[in-house]
DNA sequence: ATCCCGAGGG
DNA sequence: CCCTCTGGAT
């Protein structure tokens, strides 16, 4: 079993069983999904959903969120985790949201990544999300699917991760290649129990193969 | 005890 | 490279 060999089969199989996957962060705008994402960092995507209605009736936009006192973000989010850095950080966004790029999210990852609490994963997925572009946001599903299956070999760190899945998959299928890694690696390939005898992807995958084996 | 769409700082 | 931040769910 090749390595393109892999990739082949994890297209097709994505192409026709999740044609549509898309993040299930709730958001209505580049300022919002900005928001969500981060917020996201070591917390589940259902519990960032639960604060942010009340998080965005309070502060629409990035100009509401830019003047707040930290202990009132710090409320909002505190069931999430991190929240003195996040309440900092999301301030901090605000205003360079404002004062560096004029209230337009920038479409490029070495702009996005100047932006407070916004790291290449953040970076990657918005690029992603809301511009389209073929950038690979790599968080810890990302990281154990693929290895597991075999699509990255050997990577140690989550951009090395990212350069060897941008290198074998289509331009225009990464974005949607990233939210079939998130959804399958959230619902299937989970950390603690994968299940491994409900997921299609046994026939290609290496840490199936080795389960097998013991 | 381990994991959840990590980032920043030393 | 390491460490810290730090709440909720399983």
């Amino acid at each position: 079993m090749t390595k393109k060999e892999r990739y082949d089969f994890l297209i097709g199989y994505f192409l026709e069983h999740r044609p549509k996957a898309e993040t299930e962060l709730v958001y209505t705008d580049p300022y919002e999904l900005a928001v969500a994402t981060i917020l996201s960092a070591q917390c589940t995507d259902k519990r960032v959903n639960l604060i942010t209605p009340a998080f965005f009736r309070k502060f629409p936009d990035a100009d509401s969120l830019s003047h707040a006192p930290q202990e009132d973000v710090f409320e909002l989010i505190k069931s999430c985790s991190y929240p003195n850095n996040k309440a900092k950080n999301l301030i901090g966004m605000a205003k360079s949201l404002i004062k560096d790029f004029s209230g337009v999210l920038p479409s490029d990852v070495e702009e996005l990544m100047t932006i407070p609490g916004v790291g290449r994963k953040t970076a990657n997925v918005l690029a992603s999300v809301i511009y389209k572009k073929p950038a690979m946001a790599v968080d810890t599903h990302v990281f154990r699917v693929s290895a597991r299956i075999g699509l990255t070999t050997g990577a140690k760190t989550p951009y090395q991760a990212e350069i060897q899945l941008v290198k074998h998959i289509p331009e225009q299928l990464i974005p949607l290649a990233h939210h079939w890694l998130i959804l399958h690696g959230r619902y299937v390939c989970i950390a603690r129990k994968p299940k491994c005898p409900e997921c299609g992807l046994t026939s290609v995958c290496k840490y199936y193969q080795l389960l097998r084996k013991e």
